[in-house]
DNA sequence: CAGTATCCAGAATGATACTG
DNA sequence: CAGTATCATTCTGGATACTG
């Protein structure tokens, strides 16, 4: 029996599922828009000091593509030393609410995932 | 101004955001599952079909790290040639709706994303 | 303070060939 | 059919040093 009804995913640019995953995937994403939404409007010293374990790179690199995408707004005063503030944008805040919602599933069911893992055995990803 | 109130995140094993994000952060997780809602029993060829651009490999190793985890239920039926079935376990159909939400936030926001994008001008992450 | 620039290690993924 | 083994490549992220 063929299962012609199928969707075919996968083709990169046009795929709505590889456009969301390359979007929040990534190790930082996430994270740094929780913190904003928590903290409203951050400097990012503030921001990199509620991210204990992020490099300054990756930090500097991840609010960049938010900003980019439209979901973080940047806004710089000119002085000396120089001031950055960082806080949502109305599309970014639409994005947190789904984004609680894999939080709480996560939460709610890694207990039980790690016991499968165990009884799994370990497995290596290659 | 201080503000200690921001929680701390980051610290890998304990923090709620890595766990999710290192269980469908990868390339091919989530359109697996998502293959799988949709076709609600399938064999391993048939996901490989609907899959268009993921290696042989590749879907060997997601589809054992999503039963590692319990989010897929994998069944060999003893005969030659072999025949393996796949199809999502309660805990992995629980997932799904949190899914769904961001690929319809997705759906509804690449457009003005690539066109933010564009005008940022494209930056890379390295 | 808020970043950049470089360089590098390790992880993730892909290509190809082979097998019970 | 449903994988595994091996090798090659690409991508990601971290360390460190430097700067307006």
């Amino acid at each position: 029996m063929e299962k012609d009804f199928l969707k075919k995913y996968g083709e990169a640019a046009h795929c709505p599922v590889r456009n969301v995953i390359d979007r929040i995937g990534d190790k930082w994403s996430v994270l740094v828009l929780m913190v904003l939404e928590e903290g409203n409007v951050l400097r990012f010293n503030e921001i990199w000091g509620s991210i204990q374990t992020i490099s300054q790179k990756m930090l500097a690199v991840t609010l960049k593509t938010l900003e980019a995408d439209g979901l973080v707004k940047r806004t710089v005063y000119p002085q000396i030393p120089p001031k950055v503030e960082y806080q949502l944008t109305e599309r970014g805040k639409s994005l947190l609410p789904h984004l609680h919602g894999l939080v709480g599933w996560a939460n709610e069911n890694m207990g039980e995932i790690k016991e499968s893992r165990e009884l799994f055995g370990n497995i290596s990803r290659n």
